[in-house]
RNA sequence: GCGGGGGUGCCCGAGCUGGUCAAAGGGGACAGGCUUAGGACCUGUUGAUGUAGGUCUACCAGGGUUCGAAUCCCUGCUCCCGCACCA
């Protein structure tokens, strides 16, 4: 196979409009999957994704539906304009990146200095790539998410979402680059990738007019406090936010400031005058001194933090440290302050003590607080206590309230009475930003939201998510753990491409919020070229998707309109499994907000990921293979195959080159399989004309049967997107089962046996149509090289016969087959000299008594042994129970198809079974000949062997 | 932590509505055949053991249900994935 043939029929398909799909009076089947950010090289993990509706579209058409199977090109969103802007600044990773993993050209990549040009320049090789491999895809529907028309529907869906209430506006912390003034995704970073926000409380401590106000994690422990921190070795400021000053490090003012409007700093504070002062407990009332710690960190929350040393370990250790620390206690006079504290309990664990902080301390035997294991014990303290942790009789209110409840309702009572305030911080330090400053959390004000927590909502997209065939099925609770946990989603955004928001331009509609039911837009995309931009309004849209009120004047508004019904609902919507908790999550939110219900979507597949020798495939890492050189080197239908039959679509695939082999030359003797037919016949195959005949022989019937058994699992597994489970039964099985037939009519082959020829024409005929949605290409040149008429793309899926599936004459099979290996293993353990092997199908009534076994379905000896006599089934009743013992054992290991006439059998066979064992067989009808008395080894469908 | 999915023979992996499972298929290794040769193809072997087709030990570990468990139930250990404003 070369790429030539290939291109060949990529041609010949293209120039007859193979796929392209319009609505006519068959029953169609739309097959969507999620269309890519084209910004870099397609690799083989794509080409698994794109692979599967493929192979499933092809299938289906064969089968006599009409097929949709479209592409676009999701450009909008902000990674490109990253990429973009390190290509400008000539950035050396990005530029080596572009030309070396992504196969920029030199002269094309100073022009990735433009977003636009990005998405353009990959969504046309994505383009070229999907045409090698192939893909029957309808082209005419093709689309970028910024063109023009797409945006006007993207407006129409979030005008449409407003009209139902279902945005509202709010404001929400993002990772944000103050020098850049932008928020920053992960792919903007130089450093601290992964870093999450983490939501904290503030809780304000009165001193003097002013506040401290630590941050935590854990605002049910305020009433443990004993103390405050303060790192003397800091930088403190004052700032004013609305009045009120309050006391922060220095180093927390960029952070905070981008969180508390007009933060205004008033002044520095020296840490040491206030060392050994008191600061008031907002919820207790109660005074507790300000102590000093070097453990402080300048950066987190504001600089402060409240000691509770009951419950936090570092807080327990450091006010250890201090009273042992005499020259600190007399430097502020602290040593009766110190002498004074109590520690108290608010958290009562299971296996821990009234001071759970000293009992880990003593666990992990930590000695100071610049101890490493501090923070794995802390760890465990934190997590035993939210999990397992009841609030301590000593606290009002919330005593005997498990933690992780009452943390939220004192959190919310303290916020409500100004006590406190939420504050957010990186979960990991540094957070770097290409440009090289520090990342913090920014409040975005006057943010637009989706309200995705709209009880009403999730209830129409839980109805949805029921009606829906989720592959595989064990996702079906991972949606509904997603539809309840989905908040209101923010979709607005300040950088990227995209859409603008129709009501308030200064944002751009979120990327994930714009790709939720665009597989509508595809079925009446190929109409847009001809339709006046503004023509597409909101009462278009209204009219062609949910038949309201005609107020339009396209004159094809019915022709679009019925496209539109024809081709919806959506069959089957393919996507990675990273979607599951967003894209899909949306698909199904939107679908149910916007559309009627029987326009919901009807099916979804979800796809594992993609290694690369038993590694995880990334292009930042160059640890990846390109789809079109893998393409150059296998050609597509080798890549093609691999992918679809090392594994489901929904497990993780692994690319090895090894295994890849192994496919080709599969792939090969497929080729050569035609050959050798064509070499047997004598001259050419005419795959259009194979002619009938009438087979006798059995082992001919056998093959027969196995084909159409081959084809029915095959066709089975396919139905439910199996491909893994087709390719085995079709390519491995079945070929496993010519290699059988063949080797067992070597004989017969040599006299070109017309019977032979017959069976493997058909054998290949079959065989080719099966193989055709996998590799098209081969099958297409195959099919025209032996004399098929037309595409084989566009022949019947060829049908089982069931009346073909033959258990007896497969049982047969395995008889003989059973029979030379036993054969030949008694030969090797006796490894004696010997003339002859004497074999002795087994009795009439052994059969009777069998039947009568597998009738009880139990291996009830005494059942068997009494109904056998009932009938008289043997004369020696003491072999009868022998027998019956023997039978209730071994029926259990063998399946019953009933009886099998195993003297004809045998007697048919005789000469391949005497070949094989290499030695002289005689078959006895009965015992007469029986010096050791084998025959009486005998069992149905295993007759007795002797050695002479 | 929350949610989801796993742990099978040298490797990858199927099986897991209990019996047809010493466990499919592929890869690797080994032997034989075909061949000038073979990285091509075919046949066979690839848990142990056995002078008659058998027996024993096996599907993370431990316990249980059953006439019978890789498959069902419990406990423990362990691995992977997602947890958001990012496509």
């Amino acid at each position: 196979m070369n790429r030539a043939i290939e291109k060949k029929w990529q041609k010949k398909w293209q120039e007859t409009n193979l796929f392209q799909a319009d609505p006519d009076n068959r029953e169609k089947i739309f097959v969507t999957v999620a269309y890519p950010y084209p910004s870099g090289a397609m690799h083989i993990g794509h080409g698994r994704t794109y692979t599967v509706p493929d192979v499933y579209s092809r299938f289906k058409r064969m089968q006599g539906y009409n097929v949709l199977f479209p592409m676009g090109w999701h450009v909008t969103g902000a990674p490109v304009i990253g990429i973009a802007k390190r290509i400008e600044e000539k950035n050396p990773w990005t530029l080596e990146l572009y030309e070396n993993v992504h196969k920029v050209p030199k002269d094309e990549l100073h022009k990735l200095s433009d977003p636009e040009y990005i998405v353009k320049y990959f969504s046309g090789e994505y383009h070229n790539v999907m045409d090698d491999m192939g893909y029957s895809i309808d082209w005419r529907r093709e689309f970028r998410t910024t063109d023009e028309s797409y945006k006007k529907f993207v407006e129409w869906q979030l005008r449409k979402l407003k009209s139902m209430n279902l945005v509202k506006k709010g404001k929400h912390p993002v990772k944000y680059c103050p020098k850049c003034n932008n928020p920053v995704g992960d792919h903007d970073l130089l450093e601290g990738e992964g870093a999450s926000i983490n939501e904290l409380t503030l809780i304000k401590f009165g001193i003097w007019d002013k506040f401290l106000i630590p941050a935590t994690f854990r605002p049910e422990t305020i009433y443990g406090v004993t103390n405050l921190w303060l790192n003397p070795n800091v930088k403190y400021i004052e700032v004013d936010s609305d009045g009120e000053t309050y006391i922060i490090s220095e180093k927390s003012y960029l952070n905070l400031s981008n969180q508390i409007k007009d933060l205004k700093i008033i002044g520095e504070v020296d840490p040491n005058g206030l060392i050994g002062k008191f600061v008031t407990n907002p919820i207790t009332g109660e005074k507790h001194p300000i102590l000093p710690a070097s453990f402080i960190d300048p950066e987190y929350g504001s600089g402060s933090v409240f000691s509770v040393p009951g419950h936090a370990p570092a807080d327990y250790i450091a006010l250890e440290d201090l009273k042992n620390n005499e020259e600190l206690l007399n430097k502020y006079n602290l040593e009766d302050i110190v002498a004074n504290i109590k520690i108290i309990n608010v958290v009562i664990i299971k296996r821990y003590g009234e001071l759970p902080a000293q009992d880990v301390i003593e666990k992990f035997a930590i000695k100071s607080q610049y101890d490493p294991k501090l923070e794995e014990a802390t760890n465990e303290l934190y997590k035993a206590e939210h999990s397992k942790g009841i609030i301590s009789n000593n606290v009002p209110y919330y005593g005997g309230e498990k933690v992780a409840i009452a943390r939220e309702k004192i959190k919310s009572k303290m916020i409500n009475d100004d006590h406190g305030a939420i504050m957010y911080d990186l979960s990991q330090y540094p957070v770097i930003c290409r440009c090289g400053s520090k990342v913090v959390v920014k409040i975005m004000e006057d943010q637009w939201f989706l309200r995705y927590s709209d009880e009403d909502w999730k209830e129409k997209a839980r109805e949805c998510l029921f009606n829906e065939n989720i592959i595989p099925n064990e996702l079906k609770s991972n949606f509904e753990y997603y539809i309840d946990w989905l908040e209101d989603w923010a979709c607005s955004r300040r950088i990227g491409l995209g859409t603008k928001l129709p009501w308030d331009r200064r944002w751009l509609i979120e990327p994930l919020t714009d790709s939720t039911i665009y597989m509508s837009y595809y079925t009446i995309a190929k109409y847009f070229k001809d339709i006046e931009i503004d023509e597409l309004n909101d009462d278009f849209f209204d009219y062609v998707f949910l038949g309201k009120d005609n107020n339009s004047n396209i004159h094809d508004i019915d022709k679009i309109k019925d496209e539109f019904n024809y081709w919806y609902p959506l069959d089957w919507r393919l996507s990675g499994k990273d979607l599951v908790g967003n894209h899909l999550t949306f698909h199904i939110f939107h679908h149910g907000a916007i559309f009627e219900k029987n326009d919901w979507p009807k099916g979804m597949v979800v796809f594992g990921m993609g290694l690369l020798e038993g590694r995880k495939m990334s292009s930042s890492k160059g640890n990846v293979v390109i789809l079109s050189d893998a393409i150059d080197e296998y050609s597509a239908d080798v890549v093609r195959l691999f992918l679809m039959a090392s594994a489901e679509p929904w497990q993780d695939f692994d690319w090895r080159k090894n295994e890849i082999k192994g496919i080709k030359t599969r792939l090969e003797w497929f080729f050569e399989f035609a050959d050798k037919i064509k070499q047997i016949k004598g001259h050419p195959i005419n795959l259009d004309n194979i002619g009938k005949i009438k087979l006798k022989k059995e082992i001919d019937k056998w093959m027969i049967s196995q084909l159409n058994l081959r084809l029915k699992d095959a066709t089975a597994a396919l139905e439910v997107f199996q491909t893994r489970k087709a390719l085995q039964d079709s390519l491995f099985l079945l070929k496993k089962d010519i290699d059988h037939y063949t080797y067992r009519v070597r004989e017969r082959i040599s006299k070109k046996d017309e019977h032979i020829i017959h069976v493997l024409s058909t054998v290949f005929k079959t065989w080719i149509k099966i193989l055709a949605p996998f590799t098209p290409h081969s099958c297409e040149e195959l099919w025209e090289v032996h004399g098929g008429k037309g595409f084989i793309s566009n022949e019947k899926w060829p049908t089982y016969r069931e009346d073909l599936i033959n258990e007896k004459i497969a049982k047969s099979e395995e008889i003989i087959a059973n029979l030379i290996k036993d054969i030949l293993q008694i030969k090797k353990i006796i490894n004696k000299d010997f003339n002859r092997i004497h074999i002795y199908p087994c009795e009439n009534w052994k059969w009777d008594v069998y039947k009568i076994a597998y009738e009880i379905f139990k291996p009830d000896i005494g059942q068997i042994i009494a109904k056998s006599i009932k009938k008289n089934l043997c004369e020696d009743k003491k072999e009868l129970s022998r027998f019956a013992k023997k039978i209730a054992k071994e029926m259990m290991k063998t399946k019953y198809v009933g009886k099998i006439d195993e003297i004809t059998i045998l007697n048919n066979e005789k000469d391949f079974i005497s070949n094989e064992v290499g030695c002289e067989i005689m078959i006895h009808e009965d015992n007469s000949f029986d010096p050791e008395n084998k025959s009486k080894q005998a069992i149905p469908y295993k007759p007795a062997i002797y050695i002479e």
